[in-house]
DNA sequence: TATGAATGAGTCTTCATTCAT
DNA sequence: GATGAATGAAGACTCATTCAT
């Protein structure tokens, strides 16, 4: 392989070792998965990983500390900008099987589940910084649709749990059965179901039933 | 530790180990999971082990078959059994939180999730005997609902999933985070609020508005 | 190899090891020493080792620990017990030629120096718990020489050191050049001088001239 | 660093070199002593060494061939010179701790001892070249002074050993216990009685007694 | 010439599995 | 049947050496 001398050679480097990482840890774990297997994939050999990393640990938290910003910013986003729960809604309709079936958010998710117990304090993070944030977000835009009256009075925090739920648990499905070619999902019509369920269940008329 | 001449002192041992080795593999995966440390927490030695299970493989594929079947058939019996859609959800409301608290399906999710790509065959049955059957099972039941005139025609089978959804998440969630006190949900509340936004959402006059 | 099942047996293949440790550590340095020749040289294999000692480091350790004290205490016992300062020179050159060429010291000794700066502690402890106290017998012993009137007042602390350097030279050479059997020295021969030369300087009447 | 085209430059840097690989080699000995730290500590990088050097063990030698040669040749002067034993043992009792505290020679000496056995042919050839040479000059002056009737005749191969014992011994005292300061030695006064009670052993009327 | 990125052979250490006791 | 000592394959990591820049 040719040398990267200059430091965007090296970030390219860096970038494609925890691509390879990605696929190795998501396919294998952290604890199965090799070095070899990772230097390889990236056409490298075993002793440049450690030009870029000091040890696997490192390797591991690097590529979470990678990845876990981007993906989220964008949902995050969503619930902050969207005039209504309806608009909102729907672009987390949109959005999500896009995000499910092209980000490596699933993956890393798999990751993070299948090794929570070995990096306990990563995971306590990025639930804290990562996932209630998220929620947090949603839980804030919530209120304040039931401020405006757009949705009665309820726990809005449960409410975002909800609404999270069948997006969060399609991209585990994915991760874990998206090898399987007969456990494909309709994830667009399952959004919009959903979408339309939950502007049912929340509209201020349905209450009345 | 004394001998297990009898079939029955046999089977008691085996569920020991099996027990132990749901432990160790929910708390290191099954790659980092050390068969000492099984044996050690069923108060075996190492070497017994292997009286009892081929291989670490083959004792990993015993605890899978050993768990799966029981908890399942219960949420199989609620969607087959129930009178009517708000019956079902009260029941599955009531339910869930007691499975997810105190049953071992948490962490055997956690388990294969973890190691999911380590053993693509057994995670492909589990998928279509065991989630296909419960998935199913309620898509039927929604069927009749629908049917009787209960709530109005839709894609059952992706209204199976969003109603199953908050609860496998939240079984995940425990799993992952059960440690972490500040981590905790309300349950009971979050699968009462699920109940009754699902059938607004589902009744035939929501579908009006 | 046959297994060690009860502590004696297991005592036996400890020793056996150290043993073999000795060895390795002596001809290649604690760095370049291999585990697996450790094992081989110990008719074990390499993964045994490691069910008497934690690492090579405890291994090293364990050696010195093990070699350092017996024969140190027989250097001891000739200066405590002598009663004469001729009487004390007769038998250390007796007794040094044969610790010399039979015991471990010398072999240790190069271990030692060689891997000074590897392990500093355990080098200084060595030196103040093993070899400070041999001067100090040694010292001691002069001391009580000159109260008798035996030899003049001096700096015993200095002419203790004069009497030691030939032999722990000796022993220094013989592990060094000891395999080249051109570089043998006669040993009983050379500390029988050392005795004269050293009676003649150390005699009152020596001291006039 | 700035290239080096001239001679004299390369000259430098190879020495440069040299004293870099003493430094660690004496610190770790040849098989952990790291060619990088032996760059670094010379301001160069990795691979500048191999520009002057094949090997590290190419390094290795040639450290061994420059250093041994000076000091010793110091020391073989004085015995060719000295016009008498006393002036001979004057001239060491001065030279011996200046040489030990300022010269290489005690880490050069330590080295050759820790990697004895990595290479069995430097270390003879040293011992041959070296050691041998300078105990032949001094036994060959002893000779002399035996001829002269200044000392008694005797074995002066290995008085010339009982000489050089305190001598040697103590440089590599503190090679291993330099660094701690409760190890240092009044080294003039050693020699001094060193000197002082040999004069006494090999006076003729000190044989008499 | 000088650099330091890349390589892969080598070594420690772990652990599933076997088997003598 | 139960044990745990023994084994050796496997994998993380280091570092001498090479070579593109």
């Amino acid at each position: 392989m040719r040398r990267a001398r200059s430091e965007d050679a090296k970030d390219e480097r860096r970038q494609l070792l925890l691509s390879a990482a990605l696929d190795e840890f998501f396919e294998r774990g952290f604890s199965a998965a090799r070095i070899e297997d990772i230097a390889q994939r990236a056409s490298l050999s075993k002793g440049t990983v450690y030009l870029y990393f000091d040890s696997k640990e490192a390797l591991f938290l690097a590529l979470i500390e990678d990845l876990a910003t981007p993906n989220i910013e964008q949902i995050e986003q969503i619930a902050a900008a969207a005039p209504s729960l309806r608009e909102a809604l729907d672009r987390l309709a949109v959005f999500a099987p896009v995000m499910i079936r092209t980000s490596n958010l699933p993956r890393l998710m798999k990751v993070l589940i299948g090794d929570s117990h070995t990096f306990p304090d990563i995971i306590r993070d990025y639930r804290k910084q990562k996932i209630e944030r998220i929620l947090g977000a949603l839980t804030a835009f919530l209120d304040r649709a039931v401020d405006r009256g757009e949705i009665p009075p309820q726990n809005t925090s449960l409410t975002a749990r909800l609404i999270l739920a069948p997006i969060v648990l399609s991209g585990m499905w994915q991760a874990v059965f998206g090898r399987d070619a007969d456990a494909e999902i309709d994830l667009e019509a399952l959004f919009r179901l959903h979408t339309d369920l939950l502007l049912k269940a929340l509209s201020p008329e349905g209450t009345k039933s």
